[in-house]
DNA sequence: TCCATTGATACCTTTTCCGCATTTATGGGA
DNA sequence: TCCCATAAATGCGGAAAAGGTATCAATGGA
């Protein structure tokens, strides 16, 4: 029991006459009946009422027709949506991006591809560039914006744009008196940073940016977030190197930058076995924008 | 391409194993995955990654599990609902009725049903004595209560309660000073009636009460329905020979007793060949009530 | 490097399905 | 009343689809 037989009950149901409903399927009455037949026999239903003249549905027949309809257009739904998700117009994609992407690159990308690619869910996904990695690696993403970190052999790397590394304090700490910071300036002073476990990249530019100098950070507090750094230096808990998109209309601080200035290059990040079509619409408009 | 196929996907899905979900199946694995290589060949799109180590879903794959379950609870569904409707226990029942029966039986008739039925739709229509006759031959009704009326080979007819023939006045009428009305009473009073084409039975009974006393009714208006009837007598535009179970507690008429007053057997009438199986449990709690 | 696992392929058997010929049943017309 | 035309059911043989057995090929782990 299965589509066909259900397409023969539709052709049989809207022309009653199993000659003409056979002719629709290209085929000969008798074999036609003889499905019609099964089909009843395997539901254990009678559908039509025939006599050698006319051809009649049953109540249960009639329920069946509207029923096998619904049935037979989920059907074709289904594998519509099969070859739409394959083509990539359609299905979801996953994009996982650091917190603070969300000031810069972020509504610009999901603003563009949505007006792309209309059948795809984009679902966003804020976390920390280590998870990001993760969840390219174990299937969760489809494609994360983070710094550009190591090379990966599995993971391919599309650049964004580069960010740059600055001083954040409270407003009239005694660093403001400078216009430009030296690793020198920050010696002995409490600096909150993200924890290395969260976001080595960016770890690893404060060290690149201190240890050359003889200058070795005290880290404080080593929270997840950007945004919870700025707020314990507005707090004057201590001072913090950050990427200086996010300072930009950020109250209660002071961001100043420093001396070659270390690099953070934005980048977008995918496997490079890319299974979910849907990739490859986001990537072909990368390079359309511009972002700063 | 089919649901024997779907089901195969889903099998091969939910166990990512060519040789499990082959079992699953009751087969063996080599048509197993022919099977499946037909499905992808036959939608055009590849539903699963296999290496010979692992299978994994393409997003595709990952849609079309999703849709092809649905389409099979829908398949499945279709096919109980069908077993249902031939059962009697879900589908359709449309019921028709004199209009003034709305009074009487089928307020219980109605509530009995659908507490025994739940799963049926039952459609009430009110309409005349006629209409109801032809609904039964066409097929538009599946039962209709009214009054008996002569035998017709392909109905059945199901007795409910006996009516009887009673004069409506508007109050203060003449007639009102009798307390029984007897035929020669009527003589050259109008009288309003419903029309013999919607309930010629109601009609002859009028004729039957009158005319073997040699008194010859004098038809006024001829409205379809018996509140109309009532409204006009009320307004003093004539008496009327009604069934005395649309009478009571209407306002502003008077109604009294005939003269070895003419039955009006109110019965339930089906076709001779019922094919929707909805009408049994209506007929078998018929003989559960007992309506006065 | 070898071996176990697992999906794909080749080939054959079984089942299902379709077409042709024929039969059966029924309604209309002579 | 009989005959005939129409239409669905049935019998049977061939074709197509599906399944089974044996085997091959690829891959990851010991």
């Amino acid at each position: 029991m299965d589509t066909r037989q259900m397409r023969y009950f539709i052709a049989l149901a809207e022309t009653l006459h199993f000659g003409h409903a056979a002719a629709r399927m290209n085929m000969t009455q008798p074999p036609f009946s003889r499905q019609i037949a099964n089909l009843e026999r395997d539901l254990g239903v009678r559908l039509v009422e025939r006599t050698s003249r006319q051809v009649t549905l049953t109540p249960a027949g009639e329920r069946f027709l509207a029923d096998a309809r619904a049935v037979l257009a989920r059907f074709d739904d289904a594998c519509r949506d099969a070859r739409l998700v394959a083509e990539g117009r359609a299905g979801a994609l996953s994009l996982g991006f650091m917190m603070h992407a969300a000031q810069t690159v972020v509504p610009e990308i999901v603003r563009r591809y949505t007006a792309l690619q209309p059948g795809v869910r984009l679902s966003l996904c804020e976390t920390t560039p280590m998870e990001i990695e993760q969840g390219l690696i174990n299937g969760t993403l489809d494609a994360g914006i983070t710094f550009s970190g190591r090379a990966m052999p599995q993971i391919e790397v599309w650049p964004l744009f580069t960010d740059h590394l600055c001083l954040v304090t409270a407003p009239g700490h005694p660093l403001t008196e400078l216009d430009v910071i030296s690793p020198q300036d920050l010696a002995g002073l409490p600096v909150i940073a993200v924890s290395p476990q969260a976001a080595p990249t960016l770890r690893n530019a404060i060290e690149d940016f201190c240890t050359p100098a003889g200058v070795e950070p005290q880290y404080r507090f080593e929270p997840l977030l950007q945004h919870t750094i700025l707020r314990l230096v507005a707090a004057d808990l201590g001072i913090a190197l950050v990427p200086e998109s996010i300072c930009r209309g950020v109250p209660d601080i002071d961001a100043r930058p420093l001396v070659s200035a270390p690099e953070l290059p934005v980048v977008l990040k995918t496997r490079r076995s890319r299974t979910n079509p849907a990739v490859q619409p986001l990537l072909d408009l990368l390079g359309s924008i511009t972002f700063f």
